[in-house]
RNA sequence: GCCCGGGUGGUGGAACUGGUAGACACGCAGGACUUAAAAUCCUGUGAACAUUGUGUUCGUGCGGGUUCAAGUCCCGCCCCGGGUACCA
């Protein structure tokens, strides 16, 4: 009998589910293995092929985990809420629930068919409001959060506010956004608002007035890792800055511990280096320059060694100094220039850098070293959300700099010796300062320091670290996201009562803005808050904020539902909080590497500093699957019509060809056109495989013979190879390995027990649904998963003897069966002897004899 | 521009710390079985030259180098993919 695949796939799958063979249970007395996938977003078109590589490789990995005895968590779930659905919702005027519901019931049955050992006990899905219950009660810790810089951690809101009662903010070092300094005294005086204003210049969680991207289509603002080439991700919409009151995650406090964490973890390095960029950490000096009319100018630089080559000064044109240092006779243009800034867009602004643009204010600051007198430009080459939104330029060794003095005819002094700066800057970080006072003679490096020395000894600036990283704007003008449990008492922001959650989404008449421009949520009618009483009809009670969390909301922190998923009373349990955490193997796209990956550590970080965890990182080890082609090699896409779609592989080969094949395609890390016909090779596999265990009429025939010496080899040089290539996912190797053991096993027409059970435990993990089969028909009763990893027995590997490749000159040219015991010597004389050496000797002696033992021969003639 | 990956037969890819380049597959060619096809099995398959087996030369993007020995290490380039970009 043929080996019935599509029967045997689903008796099987039936199987697991009905036993809950992967149901996985806390369990002190076994370790513990976090296997964890990037949950997906049930978007309409459903799974194509290359959307299950990760959760195939991150199986074969849980299942290799389980044969060697861990205790495996591998979970599932859906990230659901997001713009498609509701993008869908407006046009269609359906629920985006519904949608979503369909779309992951339909996830849910492509799934199934491929085999997973998922615990879809502990399913999880960010739209239901028994999981968002806790993500905005995580948004509440956040509000109720201030980060201690002298503690380096999250500490509660109340610490602060009791010190502001005794001592003002005199000698908090905290992460914010408050600049100007109170007394007890005064902070006791302060109106309630006042207060509250304040505490949000504190809070994790905190609502303030920033620029920020807003996209007219899509009628939302988006987070900085949302935005691509100055247009949406998702729908690839323009964007223009705007400066709104929003709802932001103060993630900037963090920034130096998400770099620091970086080391402690497995991840790539690309993955590191991206994240490692997007933080943008660069250490320089604040520099005060006072104006002729007295005003004073703060600048960061990363050289302040350059400080005797500034020759003018630029400030971002929304620079709150502007207005108050242009001189009357200036005052045209510059309302001018700042006009022109302001009609452009993001994406203009990004396509012309190379175009010089600017105004002088026709104010002067002074060099406080030189005395120089220095004109005030505005230019929107400097940004005003980094650094101070003000530079020295220093043209010499800046190429912006110097392009801006080439265009309006300013000095390049040189400062560093040998330097030419007639055609461009010169940014070099070698060479010796020249044209510099006390700084001349030094190398760069030590110039730096020199530089902050006098610097912070004349009291005009102080060593100082900046971050590219901007604070994580969070609230989105969408209706399909999780409530942010806000409400507004005398005009300013509260946190809804704990019992109160969830904060569920109201039921709206359509998914659309108001008329007035207000987010959907304005359509509710019972969108009001009472603090005893919860939600109230409008007109009652307190108005609730009406935007909504962001997607990266719900993932944020799913790892840890999976632990304890079904708590109705904590978010998960601190005993399933510790004995799961963190993950020890995270498998997911690259395209994270800025939004989900950077807010999972974030908030990570945050729950460890309130002691809800005990990981200060939510995944140990993390690899990036690639992108399966199409096989034209474009991206796979319902617009290029080349979707291939599992359901139709699963019917035409098979589950296991498929997880099999889509192994084989290559390295899981790289990306790789999928190829139709090559999935014969691993069918054929399959068959041979099941043949193994069957006479030529296809009746069941296992001996109980003894293996040969030829047979346990083959067995045991498999298993060696498979432990080895599981442990560095090294997944497609494996799939060779086992054709490899099979085409031996073909050959001496094995059929003994005693090598193909173990075999088949091996073959497991890659192709369960065959390998289940076999192992009942070995007369188990217990899944294969409960059986244990083969281990493997040197004795049989050991080789009496090796085909010595034998080269002369570096070139191979014969090879010579020698015993493995054979010394160095005995090697070397035995090739020396051998008939076919003398050939390439040309009677000549060689110079030299390079004996490996074990490995190679050279001759040197 | 800067920072990462990656370039190996007709194709996907192997070669883990320098040690027989091309494992394992796909494809292709030839053959066996068959009335025929499918399925299965066998043989061959980097290129060129030569050929009786054997052999010789070349060959891992290009050019150099280190080494007894380089796909692997070093230097300089080219191409492809990704990230990022007036970040001072």
């Amino acid at each position: 009998m043929e080996y019935n695949f599509t029967e045997n796939e689903t008796k099987w799958q039936k199987y697991w589910a009905e036993n809950k063979t992967f149901k996985a249970e806390l369990n002190l007395d076994k370790p513990k293995y976090y296997v964890l996938d990037m949950f997906p977003y049930p978007s309409g078109s459903g799974l194509h092929v290359g959307h299950p590589l990760g959760y195939i490789a991150s199986d074969i990995y849980s299942r290799y985990m389980r044969l060697k005895g861990f205790n495996v968590l591998h979970p599932m779930g859906y990230d659901a809420f997001g713009l498609p659905a509701e993008q869908y919702a407006i046009q269609t005027g359906q629920h985006p629930a519904k949608t979503t519901e369909e779309n992951i019931k339909r996830y849910r049955e492509q799934l199934d068919k491929i085999g997973f050992s998922f615990d879809w006990d502990r399913q999880v899905k960010t739209a239901d409001s028994n999981y968002y219950k806790w993500t905005q009660w995580i948004f509440g810790l956040l509000f109720e959060s201030w980060y201690n810089n002298k503690t380096n951690k999250a500490e509660s809101i109340e610490n602060l506010i009791s010190h502001f009662k005794t001592e003002g903010n005199l000698n908090v070092d905290a992460a914010t956004s408050q600049t100007n300094s109170f007394t007890a005294d005064d902070w006791n005086g302060f109106t309630e608002k006042k207060q509250a204003d304040i505490l949000l210049n504190y809070r994790l969680a905190f609502l303030s007035e920033a620029v920020v991207n807003w996209c007219p289509e899509l009628g939302t603002v988006l987070a900085n890792d949302e935005v691509k080439d100055g247009k949406s991700e998702r729908g690839g919409y323009a964007v223009i800055q705007k400066k709104m009151t929003q709802w932001s995650l103060r993630i900037t406090a963090y920034a130096q511990r998400l770099l620091d964490g970086l080391e402690t973890i497995d991840w790539s390095d690309s993955l590191k280096d991206i994240q490692t960029n997007w933080i943008g950490r660069s250490e320089g000096a604040l520099v005060e320059f006072k104006t002729e009319s007295g005003e004073t100018i703060e600048v960061f630089t990363t050289r302040p060694d350059t400080i005797f080559g500034v020759s003018f000064m630029v400030l971002a044109p929304e620079h709150e100094l502007v207005s108050k240092i242009t001189t009357d006779a200036q005052k045209e243009e510059i309302a001018e220039y700042i006009e022109y800034t302001s009609r452009r867009s993001e994406r203009d602004r990004l396509s012309e850098t190379k175009k010089v643009t600017g105004a002088f204010t026709g104010a002067y600051a002074i060099n406080p070293f030189s005395g120089d007198k220095l004109p005030v430009y505005i230019a929107d080459y400097v940004l005003a959300g980094y650094g101070t939104g003000a530079v020295m330029a220093v043209p010499s060794g800046d190429q912006r700099d110097w392009d801006f003095a080439n265009h309006f005819s300013l000095p390049i002094p040189p400062v560093i010796e040998g330097q030419d700066v007639s055609e461009g800057a010169e940014d070099s970080k070698e060479g010796i300062l020249c044209n510099s006072d006390f700084l001349n003679g030094l190398p760069v490096k030590k110039a730096i320091k020199r530089a902050i020395h006098e610097i912070e000894s004349k009291g005009i600036g102080k060593k100082q670290i900046n971050y590219k990283m901007r604070d994580a704007v969070f609230g989105r003008q969408r209706y399909w996201g999780e409530p942010i449990p806000i409400y507004y008492e005398k005009g300013f922001p509260k946190l809804i009562n704990k019992e109160h959650l969830p904060l569920a989404l109201p039921e709206i008449d359509k998914y659309l803005p108001t008329e007035d421009g207000e987010p959907p949520l304005k359509r509710a009618e019972k969108w009001n808050y009472h603090p005893e009483k919860g939600l109230v009809a409008n007109g009652e009670g307190f108005p609730v904020e009406l935007t909504t969390m962001p997607g990266w909301a719900g993932s944020s922190w799913y790892f840890l539902r999976y632990m304890d998923a079904n708590n109705p009373s904590e978010f998960a349990s601190k005993e399933a909080l510790d004995y799961w955490g963190p993950v020890d193997f995270y498998i997911g796209g690259a395209e994270h590497a800025t939004g989900h990956l950077l807010y999972f550590r974030f908030w990570t970080k945050v729950l460890k500093d309130l002691g809800f965890v005990n990981f200060e990182e939510p995944a140990k080890k993390l690899i990036n699957q690639g992108m399966i082609q199409a096989e034209d090699g474009q991206k796979m896409s319902k617009r290029y019509g080349n979707v291939v779609n599992p359901d139709d592989v699963i019917a035409a080969h098979g589950a296991d060809a498929l997880r099999l094949h889509e192994m084989f395609l290559g390295p899981i890390e790289m990306h790789k056109p999928w190829n139709t016909k090559g999935i014969e090779g691993v069918s054929k596999f399959l068959r041979k495989l099941w043949r193994l265990f069957h006479d030529a009429n296809g009746n069941l025939a296992i001996s109980d013979d003894k293996a040969t010496k030829d047979e346990l080899k083959s067995l045991h040089k498999s298993i060696k190879k498979f432990r080895e290539d599981t442990e560095r996912f090294s997944f497609n190797t494996s799939v060779s390995n086992f054709m490899v053991a099979v085409n031996e096993l073909t050959d001496s027409k094995c059929n003994k027990r005693e090598i193909l059970e173990p075999f088949t435990i091996l073959v497991s993990c890659h192709a369960p649904h065959i390998a289940e089969e076999l192992w009942h028909l070995l007369g188990k009763k217990e899944s294969v998963s409960f059986a244990t990893l083969p281990a493997v027995n040197e004795v049989y590997l050991k080789e009496d003897s090796k085909k010595y490749p034998v080269s002369f000159n570096g070139k191979m040219r014969f090879t010579l069966d020698l015993p493995m015991d054979m010394t160095k010597d005995e090697i070397e004389k035995a090739v020396m002897e051998n008939e076919q050496s003398q050939k390439y000797l040309e009677g000549k002696t060689p110079k030299k004899v390079i004996v490996v033992p074990g490995k190679i021969v050279n001759v040197v003639v």
